[in-house]
DNA sequence: TTGACATGCAGTAAAAAGACTGCATTATAT
DNA sequence: ATATAATGCAGTCTTTTTACTGCATGTCAA
């Protein structure tokens, strides 16, 4: 997973997964067109994401073809993501809205400065 | 979303959010809790997380209060991942493992190496 | 077989990222 | 008021990342 994270984290390297998305197949050569990098330094983007396995590669006679393999995105996207997004995404939206109109209902309130889930927890809505 | 990518690229900031998961509300040394890293790293890491919005951060008197903002996180799993993850991996898999039995499939038909929609595209099965 | 093509590998240099120390700022508590 | 606590900011150093050049390897086509 780390692998991937850092596979991800480069435009450039994001760039080549949506063209092999757009059309699969592709030469080392053929990702580079239309940019100014060179291919060297294209194959070792290459290397990084066959090495987090998104991309699975294909040799014909001389020539490298690229295939994205969308596996370990939806991985991510199942078990890292979607515990961030689904569940939660109301609950924070109630919060932030509520924090802007007051900011700090507690202090306002003169309690004492508490610690702990009560005051902490993310998911206890300011009106409780 | 470039700034998402980057801030998810470092496991010590998936860390970072995966504690504000847990525990919401965390300062900034409680969010160092049990790791070696000074307060002014960690500060950096925040920074980062923040500009890119997978944070959210409240003062309480001098100190910092942390939430986890799941939104960025689900535009990236909604609008650059899913593409991936849902439509394709279906498709993929069959590709895959047809790959690994027959991987040279045109080769050994002896055709002409072609280029192409027709030879590269991704959806296309071998059996076709 | 030989020349052109697609790619790999090694080495270098520049840029970015990450972590540290030291000092400054603001808030709390006595 | 003053000491302590939570944090920010600036500067330096090390590591990692990224791009480049030059040369090597293997494949295709005449």
């Amino acid at each position: 997973m780390e692998l991937v994270f850092k596979a991800l984290a480069d435009p450039t390297r994001r760039n080549m997964l949506d063209k092999l998305l757009g059309s699969a197949g592709l030469t080392l050569g053929e990702l580079i067109e239309g940019t100014d990098m060179r291919r060297q330094s294209a194959s070792k983007h290459v290397q990084l994401l066959e090495e987090a396995g998104l991309i699975h590669i294909e040799w014909q006679g001389r020539e490298k073809k690229h295939f994205l393999n969308p596996i370990p995105i939806r991985e991510i996207s199942r078990r890292w993501l979607d515990k961030y997004s689904e569940r939660q995404t109301d609950a924070l939206l109630t919060m932030k809205q509520a924090l802007e109109e007051q900011p700090l209902s507690n202090a306002e309130k003169n309690e004492p400065l508490k610690r702990g889930p009560e005051v902490t927890s993310f998911f206890t809505p300011i009106e409780d």
